[in-house]
DNA sequence: TAGGGTACTTACTAATAAGTAATTATTATT
DNA sequence: AATAATAATTACTTATTAGTAAGTACCCTA
């Protein structure tokens, strides 16, 4: 008899975006990239969102370990957040998403 | 002077994203593959879906050409949806988004 | 005439995601 | 004493997305 048998069709393509679905993910993750960042830039480098979703989204890609947040104690305070190794691993779907993005754009534009 | 300026910030991620993003459409895509498939074919491999859903997002994907939409004069009637040029360029995509989550599988059953 | 199969369609509701705007804490600067 | 920075937090509203359940059209079979 098995201790769990609760999978209902473990989807690995859905498993997946429980972490990186949604309209800003994706673009954060773009963003911090393979340096750190800190709140206030990234905020300017994704001028459209609002602070309420930048930060709860920040939480949530560290919730999953994909972002690592480092708060300096100094005032005005600092936080810079950088991919974990793990985030990392996002960053080629980003490079995928963007050629097949440039496509539909370049489609667009003829 | 120019025609159009309305551009504001030509995202690549997010123009893919207009297309792809969402619950379902990367599920869809992923169950057409190289195949047709006709509609009662798909909602039984995707079997959480709401034949609204399903319905809904065929078209949207059918409104950007990433699937072909044929239907047979037949009674009962016969649908059978592939994917286009356009669409398979979608598949590498979901491969990436296929190896994150099964790491993020294996990782979770350590 | 009743029921089955296929591919939808519609109206309505529920749930989730996102946006707005005001507020907090801390210290340096003016 | 007021203002400015920074990184949040909160309450509230709106918009978007998804789910439910019933209905449609067509013909075939029993």
């Amino acid at each position: 008899m098995c201790k769990k048998l609760k999978e209902k069709t473990i989807c690995p393509v859905s498993e997946a975006l429980k972490i990186i679905g949604g309209k800003w993910r994706l673009q954060i993750i773009n963003e911090i990239g393979n340096n750190k960042r800190r709140f206030g830039e990234l905020k300017r480098r994704i001028p459209l969102i609002s602070e309420k979703m930048l930060i709860q989204e920040l939480k949530h890609l560290a919730s999953y370990k994909i972002i690592n947040r480092k708060a300096f104690k100094e005032i005005p305070p600092r936080v810079e957040y950088s991919l974990t190794n793990q985030g990392k691993k996002i960053l080629p779907i980003i490079e995928q998403i963007k050629m097949f993005g440039n496509e539909i754009i370049d489609k667009n534009s003829l």
